[in-house]
DNA sequence: AGCAGAAGTTGACAAATGACAATATCGGCG
DNA sequence: CGCCGATATTGTCATTTGTCAACTTCTGCT
């Protein structure tokens, strides 16, 4: 154990009273690679270490974010499905992933939004975050590769009792720490038991300086829910069964920042709905720069709700669904 | 062959409306390579083409700036030099190429400042530029991997009228195209026969503006002449012969954008000073992010004379020379 | 001091990559 | 219609790179 903080300790940036030569070396390597294109042999020889060693210096370059490959969202949009998605959503953005492993997509999908996400941010940025798989395994991947300042990551919709692994807290405060941003969770449970208790609760000082940073958001990062039995909504805790039912029964499609929409994106509201802490769906369109990211083929339909009726500006997800989008909406 | 077709209908459906359906292989592969970590073999059998052709689309990808290395200077301010180069001249960032190909140092350091300059650039920022070998080297090499908006570059001292293939007319042009900055060429020629025509020129409303311009701008780039018999002052027709040695006389020991100084970096003015059309030391010293590229043996002196009175806040040089320079620092 | 275990390094081999000449495809144009 | 030149693609081979088990060095602990 104690050995393990030492390396923890070599490996983490800062608590370093005297950088190791060691620092330098994979600098160099990677210097002499990236930039002045030497082959790694020829680095080995002039650094006198083995070739091997190179490898590991670069490959430890590239984990500790001294190198990273970018790639240009802006190409991205000049894909034809991106194209085709834009024009026929109204988006200002959209980043298509080519089809491959299926198993996974959430993870592909994941490292295509962080990249976007982190292409946009900018110094000052108050960027809010709701919750689920596809926004955790954003901010799992995501990295700053260039020194973006006072940035405040802030959770958009109350904490969910249920153990799911992609609690909203979870999702924030991970984003948050890997991007070194203020993290500001929402002190309030996802959904009260009452609409007054709700009132009374927003009215405290904090909860009001929170829903405030909410709605000074400049970027949001979402997902979006279907309804099937195994969907997420389900497993994660907001309502009753029974509850959820009575959404569906009345129309509801998709779930975005923990609220239900209709097939053509329309609120679901009603009394479960007025005792839910966190962004309304009116207030997400305020918001500059919504990012979405989805996929997946039971996901069809509770995407175009969400598209159609303009909650997404940057749209991120794979060429299958992608491609069924634009054939549904053809056809609608 | 029917495979193929598949694929051909991926990659050119319809009309060859737009020309952009091409990058879509190109961004694919890209995507595939670079961030799925696939192997170009199973690109090539994805995509239903040749390994050696995704070769080809890597490198296009590469060229095109669809996909980008980028190397975090942050990292390269923790190596040890950069550290006691900032450390001994109180300096905000330093970063230190490990050394290579001598003939190529103009062109790698270059590089290492693009890469700074690149990495520093924010929305709106208006950055001045001086002019030489090595800031035409900056020029040459620097490209945007993400989205600045609102660039302006601003030409900071006159235009000179020696032949040379490095005049400020053409690192500031070359500069702002490669960043898609607007380009503010100074219209007035470096070095005036009297003092009072410059002042009548000056007060030209065109020329007050474009001056207010390099007085505002946040940034500026510049690298570090020597006074030798071969540098580049005395053959960029600055002066007359007579009128450099006359400053040599008086102590000069190096020029920064285009403007002599002593040993200590202090101002060598005269009569021939007073007829430069440009911004000034003094004006330097306001801008907030000075960033110097120099490096070697022939310069040590002038770069030392120039880190010395804080005209630099971000330096990048050559292993050789950064150690020559602590050296020198420490016995002076 | 001596030992245990981890981190760092190495050599050797298999796999992946880059280079390039040869070949195929495409869009005019006589 | 067929030929031309330009552009894109491919097969092949030498080089470069990644992997892995064995080895060395270092560090903390008894």
């Amino acid at each position: 154990m104690a050995k393990a903080k030492t390396s923890d300790r070599t490996d983490a940036e800062k608590g370093m009273l005297v950088p190791t030569e060691f620092d330098d070396s994979i600098m160099w390597a990677a210097w002499l690679y990236y930039a002045d294109q030497m082959t790694q042999s020829e680095i080995a020889k002039r650094l006198n270490v083995s070739r091997a060693t190179i490898v590991n210096y670069l490959q430890e370059a590239r984990e500790r974010g001294i190198v990273s490959v970018h790639i240009n969202p802006k190409a991205g949009n000049r894909t034809r499905v991106a194209r085709a998605l834009m024009d026929t959503f109204g988006l200002a953005g959209a980043f298509v992933i080519p089809d491959g492993d299926e198993q996974a997509l959430v993870q592909r999908l994941g490292d295509a939004g962080a990249r976007v996400l982190a292409d946009q941010m900018e110094d000052g940025d108050t960027i809010g975050v709701a919750w689920g798989r596809t926004v955790l395994a954003v901010a799992d991947q995501i990295s700053l590769t260039r020194p973006v300042r006072n940035l405040t990551v802030v959770q958009v919709s109350g904490s969910s009792t249920g153990e799911a692994d992609f609690s909203p807290e979870l999702c924030t405060s991970i984003l948050s720490n890997r991007i070194h941003a203020r993290c500001v969770n929402l002190l309030a449970p996802a959904v009260l038991s009452t609409k007054a208790l709700k009132a009374l609760l927003l009215a405290e000082p904090v909860l009001l300086k929170q829903m405030d940073l909410v709605h000074s958001a400049n970027r949001i990062l979402f997902g979006v829910g279907d309804i099937g039995p195994k969907s997420t909504v389900r497993q994660a805790g907001i309502g009753e069964p029974e509850e959820i039912d009575d959404y569906v029964a009345r129309g509801a499609t998709a779930v975005i920042i923990g609220r239900f929409i209709d097939a053509h994106g329309g609120a679901v509201g009603g009394a479960h709905d007025e005792r839910i802490v966190g962004i309304t769906l009116d207030e997400l369109k305020n918001i500059p720069s919504r990012i979405c990211v989805a996929g997946g083929p039971s996901k069809i339909k509770a995407i175009i709700a969400t598209l159609e009726a303009d909650y997404v500006t940057h749209f991120i997800t794979d060429m299958a669904t992608a491609e069924a989008l634009i054939a549904a909406a053809g056809t609608a």
